[in-house]
DNA sequence: GGCTATCATTTAGCCGTCTAATCAAATTGA
DNA sequence: TCAATTTGATTAGACGGCTAAATGATAGCC
């Protein structure tokens, strides 16, 4: 039917993510947000005060696209940005109420969109694929 | 250092999506695409003559997607859509001589970025992750 | 035959993402 | 000290991707 150009893996890979992020955004639009934010947000449950520059570290992404989402996310409240009072060239992110209440939402879509992943998969199995990807994304970034 | 919600298997998998396609781009943008138009390509070479609706379909994508991607790709000449003679609602995708020009290089590509994503793994591994993501792709589509 | 429903595509508008260029503050160095 | 460089962030503009709504053409049905 198809020639072998659809049999790569890089192929499936793409696909793979496509159906990851759709289901991503399906579940977090019902509670407001945009595949992508969440990430965010993951990170600042973890961490806040944290500097665009360390967000634009950990979500491997550049730095315009962090100033983009904040700046909407600062306009829906669940964000804040204060200027670091030691240099004036940094912006420190901060939760607003809003955005702490969304943590037991976010953190279950997540894990429940992990579970819908995984799903029918051994406990051995997921710890391989854990190792794979790990592995490839260690070529894919160096 | 952190709490175990970068540990989980979606997160990876974002990160390694992310790299990918950042490699992709990079590449790409040296023979004058842009990552997904590939993609594109790729499909036609298989098959010209594509319906635009079979190629949301093979691309797992929405309409206007590919509506907006075809606009563009037909700006800069690599592809064209003629009306379809029997049913004037559909539209067929065709290659352009410049377009039919990419193939070896847009396969050299790909072909590249499936070595680098594999480098370090076995054969065994690599037909492991390849079934995994397979059940994986499954999970999230169904 | 004509009215309605369905189907293929498009438009409008948003978001995440990128690159390139800009701005402002801090650091460096001669 | 002060000019030059570096660094953190932003703006501008493009592209892939989405949803919602509009357009146009075919197919059904009475």
């Amino acid at each position: 039917m198809k020639d072998d150009s659809q049999e790569q893996l890089g192929y499936l890979l793409v696909q793979v993510c496509k159906a990851h992020r759709n289901r991503a955004q399906a579940a977090l639009s019902e509670i407001g947000l945009h595949a992508g934010q969440e990430m965010i947000l993951m990170h600042l449950y973890d961490a806040e005060g944290l500097t665009q520059s360390q967000l634009v570290e950990s979500l491997c992404v550049e730095p315009p696209t962090v100033t983009k989402m904040l700046q909407r996310m600062e306009a829906v409240g669940i964000v804040e940005r204060r200027q670091d009072a030691e240099d004036a060239r940094v912006s420190r992110v901060y939760l607003t109420p809003n955005g702490r209440a969304l943590e037991t939402q976010v953190c279950a879509v997540w894990r429940q969109l992990d579970d819908d992943t995984v799903a029918g998969l051994t406990d051995v199995e997921q710890a391989l694929l854990r190792r794979l990807l790990q592995q490839v994304h260690t070529n894919l970034t160096k």
